[in-house]
DNA sequence: CTTGTATTTCGTTGTTTGGCGAAATAGCGT
DNA sequence: ACGCTATTTCGCCAAACAACGAAATACAAG
């Protein structure tokens, strides 16, 4: 009931697919999804808590990443579903365009103009 | 999204979970989760909108069942999740238990008692 | 140790959602 | 054709939720 919870706002579904291909640190997830650093932070402990993702710490940043091998079967699986049954979602596409933009850039910039805002 | 928000909502699942063994109709439903009838309606009408759920009439009553294998991927997959991850909860098991009292009794009988509350 | 910076927590606000009962609707069965 | 009854729709209220900015935290780097 948690995962079902979690996975039923929009932006925590943009997060979950734009963490498919790797780890991104909080500032590139608010660079992508465009909303309040806070806010993307309590989306990101609302999936943490239903065990939908992980994180690390590297340096100044913290990396969230999908939950891998060692998370409960339900976990896995609904994330098995995600991707099958959104990735296909023209906003999940453009997504992952812009991503691709944003990861091209110096992290450390990228969170200063963030916090000129 | 429409999936994953119609399986945000506890009472829902339920729902779903109870469809599982054959279809139901509205008063059957109301009786096992004990609520208005009102509110089972727009919950069912929520699970309808999202393709979770059919509907057929028969006589008085209208049977709502779950999608079967017409409905688009998407709908199936979900609801295979949905028995993977939460069919061994506690609640469900419950339930479980209650509808099967619930069957065995008269639906003209049913419906009657509810509409006197 | 102190400064700077990435992230989280807190308090507030506006919106969405779930719940109910009453009224409307639909259509079976006499 | 009529009344009766199962279900849906409507209007309302309370609780839950998403969003923000400001303040707190944590910790890396100078």
């Amino acid at each position: 009931m948690n995962i079902t919870k979690a996975l039923a706002d929009e932006n925590r579904v943009r997060m979950l697919l734009a963490l498919r291909d790797g780890e991104l640190c909080v500032c590139q997830i608010t660079e992508l999804l465009d909303l309040a650093i806070s806010t993307v932070s309590k989306h990101l402990s609302i999936l943490f808590q239903a065990g939908l993702v992980d994180s690390r710490k590297d340096g100044r940043w913290i990396y969230y990443q999908l939950s891998g091998k060692k998370a409960d079967v339900a976990v896995r699986e609904a994330l098995d579903w995600l991707e099958k049954a959104l990735s296909d979602q023209v906003q999940v596409l453009e997504d992952g365009k812009r991503l691709k933009k944003i990861l091209k850039q110096d992290l450390a910039e990228l969170c200063k103009r963030q916090r000129e805002r």
